[in-house]
DNA sequence: CTGCTGAATTGATGATCATCTAATCAACGA
DNA sequence: TCGTTGATTAGATGATCATCAATTCAGCAG
């Protein structure tokens, strides 16, 4: 059972659950920080299409998947960018996005409920 | 309190993880509403509190751990259970309020990444 | 160089939100 | 009944946000 490292470093050390302790000020600022982020329609979505491209999307097709403008999606995508739940590369015309897992494994172990069969 | 009519949905669905599937638009609004509630510092902290308190815990002793007034836990603590995170019930002159998991364990799987190990 | 295309930035605007004070509600005890 | 205490609701306000049109930036091809 290999468990995957979590390199990225600004994440503040967190992984414990929120059942199994409270968040002090700190902690709580930084995750409300990445949840609203998230707290959008078209981010959340946005960010559930680059989540399952399998690896990277080009803007240029995440963008017609959208009723709202191109700035819009990329004011988004920036949003997005600096909760460090995606990075981006440009290549040549075209900007591809990812997803970066550390931040989603943070955020899912946050909100992990103890299974009944563990103590 | 626990009796008053929620908007609480069916919680649609539930459970395929972000990067095993996009969102259509209805369920990144139902998630994103969700998140929404978690998307403050104070609310955060506050859902934390309640989570880790073991069952149940009185606003009574919650409202003393912040900095804001009292209305304004009032407000935040309807705000998380109109998010269906978490619920309440008079008990005389106080109110209590316990979390609700199935929420937490919804987003919990939303954001959840696939191990490593598994195939 | 010039022109074209995809993406990001700027600046403005209408909407939503977090917070407060004041008022109201709910339960209890004298 | 009336006070008192704990909690919620109502209303107001300053701040933040989502969105767009216009502009700018980055790369490529004549």
């Amino acid at each position: 059972m290999s468990k995957q490292q979590l390199p990225i470093e600004p994440v503040g050390g967190c992984c414990v659950p929120i059942m199994d302790a409270a968040l002090d000020n700190a902690a709580a600022a930084e995750g409300a920080t990445v949840f609203k982020a998230l707290a959008d329609p078209v981010r959340l979505r946005l960010m559930s299409i680059i989540a399952s491209a399998g690896g990277e999307i080009c803007v240029c097709d995440v963008t017609p998947q959208f009723d709202v403008s191109g700035p819009t999606i990329s004011h988004h995508l920036k949003v997005l960018r600096e909760a460090g739940l995606v990075d981006c590369e440009r290549r040549g015309t075209w900007v591809y996005y990812w997803p970066l897992p550390e931040r989603l494994t943070w955020l899912s172990t946050l909100l992990s409920v103890p299974t009944p069969s563990a103590v």
